[in-house]
RNA sequence: GGGCCCGUAGCCUAGCUGGAUAGGGCGUCGGACUUCUAAUCCGAAGACCCCGGGUUCAAAUCCCGGCGGGUCCGCCA
């Protein structure tokens, strides 16, 4: 709806410019004004038009303006300074809107595109923190928001089985004689966790053991050990299948775990090696390597270690190919820390190997007050705490609010609003910002996720309070929206811009802001507005029933539940 | 030391392919619950957009130089 209008506009516009005598692009968009009394679109072309004909835009724009046929669905056009705006007829637009919206609303028409996703693939060595979840909260917001917009979307998990925290847990088990189920924790990533953090201790005692985990690495790679084999997979099935939980808690799955593994049993990366050897690119000296400094980049890529083994890295170009022939677009989450790895895997694909190098959004840190986190040192705050907390803070609060539900009934509510809560948080924020983590900042239950899942629980409230079936209630034709019905139905149409927009620029943030301002505009309408009893009692059923639809689909992109009652 | 990212009201932040009075949220202050649940609403105060230059009709946005914070520069991942 809002895209048809859009188009009419302009048209409307380039029909007017043909009237200038001037070449100018006619495949431009249209924005939203900072602000409703400026009108409901405007368009920048004046500014185009300014430089060509070397007149000032404002008057450009007057004179476009008293040009434009305005199509019907406005009310009217005007030039306002520089700017050319729409302003929407709400008297024939809101019954058009509301009638057009429906579960599916919001959801794209279908672009040929399959991207292949990555994102968390935190290492098995222990259980996710705050700092990974960042990872998965925007990865998992990103997917389903392409999916939204149209595109087809499979989401995978790296696995790292082959690299050196993995083995330095198999050595804690094979040579220290320490035990998973031996170790602290209720739930089994953690007692890995706390498996490796005392290895790690062992390690840093005597460090003639780091020979004895690269000898375990070199083993596992080779393969010949089945009984080695097993243990190396236990481990990483174990701690995974704890990650896996805590993921699926938060409402986030993969579509695949790739063992990075498999690119060694399959030969791809021996392939790839002699390929690019082949190509004449690997330098030889106590490990082999790849020199960039030709492509401005002064750190040498490494190939193998001195031992002959594969490096994370290497393994990592073998996935990386095998993503490229299952997508389009091959899209990484990444922390900022990757970012030289990931500008050496660009130009090893595009320079050498002469592929599509993927595309890579790089997200900062999380860190806490007192400083990084980290698995080895063993400082860190787990998911799982993170959560446990917020849904105890969520419960308190609803028991605070409605003394009268059992504690059956709290829970599932308090487990939607905490992991809302903590989901809103990460996606707010544009992932350059680097974030101190805060508990009262990260769990705030005023404004933030809580408030928009409020405003979607009351309309259900409503809903379910009215007696009638709102499938069946129809719109007069004769409707003039008020100033707050007119706000919301503004609000509403805006939805599957926003979707495209966000979409395109690979932005998750801007949907978290579209939920505030839908749920601001509900909560004035609701204030200011009776809906059942009023004598516009049907008309309101159906925008508020068409609320309750965009503030979930909403929602959804964040991954965030939208409760019926609060 | 070099590369990259960030620096916007007391706090968190949007805007950064230059263009409308810099948009939200928290907190603060004042008001609104015998009303479809106040996790709400209405109103107010609060910004040398880190500093200094430059480009431009126009700079939070682009360029140069500083300052402050983060991060990378492993035969780790």
């Amino acid at each position: 709806m809002y895209f048809e209008i859009e188009k009419q506009a302009i048209d409307s516009i380039n029909k007017a410019v043909q009237d200038f005598d001037c070449e100018v692009d006619d495949n431009f968009r249209l924005e939203f004004p900072p602000n409703p009394k400026l009108g409901d679109l405007a368009s920048t072309i004046s500014f185009d038009l300014a430089k060509k004909l070397k007149k000032s835009p404002n008057l450009i724009s007057e004179e476009l303006a008293s040009k434009i046929e305005v199509p019907e669905i406005f009310e009217k056009v005007e030039a306002v300074g520089p700017y050319v705006n729409f302003f929407i007829n709400y008297d024939v637009f809101s019954k058009e809107l509301l009638e057009k919206i429906d579960e599916m609303y919001g959801h794209l028409p279908k672009i040929d595109e399959k991207v292949v996703l990555e994102h968390t693939s935190a290492n098995p060595n222990g259980p996710l923190h705050i700092g990974h979840v960042r990872n998965s909260i925007f990865g998992d917001s990103l997917a389903r928001l392409l999916k939204l917009s149209g595109r087809d979307v499979e989401t995978q998990y790296y696995v790292n089985d082959m690299g050196r925290q993995i083995a330095i847990i198999v050595l804690g088990i094979t040579e220290l004689g320490l035990k998973i189920e031996d170790q602290e924790g209720d739930k089994i990533d953690h007692k890995i966790g706390r498996l490796y953090f005392k290895t790690n201790e062992k390690l840093e005692e005597n460090e003639e053991l780091n020979s004895h985990v690269d000898a375990l690495i070199k083993k596992y790679e080779s393969g010949d050990d089945p009984e080695l084999n097993r243990i190396f997979e236990d481990v990483v099935e174990k701690c995974l299948s704890g990650i896996k939980e805590t993921l699926q808690r938060i409402n986030i799955d993969h579509d695949s775990f790739e063992w990075e593994g498999q690119f060694i049993r399959n030969n791809d990366v021996w392939d790839m090696l002699d390929y690019i050897e082949e190509e004449g690119f690997v330098s030889k000296g106590e490990v082999d390597f790849i020199d960039l400094t030709f492509w401005q980049i002064e750190k040498e890529f490494i190939l193998r270690r001195s031992d002959g083994s594969s490096l994370y890295s290497t393994r990592d170009l073998a996935y990386h190919r095998f993503k490229n022939k299952r997508g389009d677009v091959v899209l990484d989450i990444l922390g900022s820390d990757h970012k030289l790895a990931a500008k050496q895997i660009k130009v090893i694909f595009e320079e050498i190997l002469r592929e599509k190098a993927p595309e890579v959004i790089f997200y900062e840190f999380i860190t806490l007050p007192e400083g990084s986190m980290s698995t080895r040192r063993g400082v860190f705050i787990s998911v799982d705490e993170l959560v446990d907390e917020a849904v105890k803070r969520a419960a308190a609060e609803i028991e605070k609010r409605n003394p009268n539900l059992s504690p059956e009934e709290v829970l599932p509510i308090a487990e939607q609003i905490g992991i809302g809560a903590i989901r809103f948080f990460i996606a707010k924020l544009s992932p350059e910002k680097h974030i101190k983590f805060k508990w009262d900042e990260a769990l705030s239950f005023e404004r933030g996720c809580a408030s928009i899942q409020y405003a979607h629980a009351r309309a259900c409230k409503l809903l379910k309070k009215s007696d009638k079936n709102i499938s069946e209630l129809t719109i007069p034709d004769d409707w003039v929206p008020n100033e707050n019905e007119i706000d919301l139905v503004r609000t509403l149409a805006k939805f599957p811009q926003v979707v495209e927009d966000s979409a395109n620029k690979q932005r998750i943030h801007n949907i978290t802001q579209y939920c505030q301002d839908l749920a601001n505009s509900f909560n004035k309408f609701y204030k200011a507005e009776q809906v059942i009893g009023s004598e516009n009692e049907d008309l309101r059923l159906i925008l508020v029933d068409k609320t309750r639809i965009v503030l979930r689909n909403a929602l959804a992109i964040l991954g965030v539940e939208a409760p019926e009652k609060m």
